[in-house]
DNA sequence: GTTGTGACGACTT
DNA sequence: AAAGTCGCCACAA
């Protein structure tokens, strides 16, 4: 069973993600002060409380791709939900622009041409 | 106890 | 670009 203190610590990193920009599983880990914890990011999602209402959508994998299962219907539901917040894709992955300062700059080392 | 799976990710071939 | 491998670990069978 997992502790549900490391939960409230990933959901409070994830409720801080701002409108308009997301984050990696790597990074909510990071900021949720647990390195190397990406995976259990996507269960503390999973087991989050529809009632806490976090932003779950904010959350994505490296590199700004959907993690969920391509073409289901929670992965629409998720790029809907952040095109609605103005979250810009590029083909399937999210423009730079919305990820935060600490970002791992090397998995965004792309650019939509300008 | 062991194995497989997965809303992950970094590395190496 | 694509496919393996490995680290990570909760969970179900």
């Amino acid at each position: 069973m997992v502790d549900t203190t490391l939960l409230e610590r990933i959901w409070a990193a994830v409720a801080a993600i701002p409108r308009g920009q997301v984050a990696t599983y790597g990074e909510v880990a990071r900021r949720a002060g647990l390195p190397r914890r990406a995976r259990l990011v996507g269960t503390a999602l999973r087991l989050a409380p529809a009632q806490r209402r976090l932003p779950w959508h904010r959350v994505v994998g490296a590199g700004g791709r959907i993690s969920l299962p391509a073409g289901s219907e929670a992965a629409r539901e998720q790029r809907l939900r952040l095109e609605r917040e103005g979250v810009r894709f590029v083909g399937a992955r999210i423009a730079a622009e919305h990820f935060g300062a600490d970002a791992d700059l090397d998995a965004l080392l792309w650019r939509p041409r300008d």
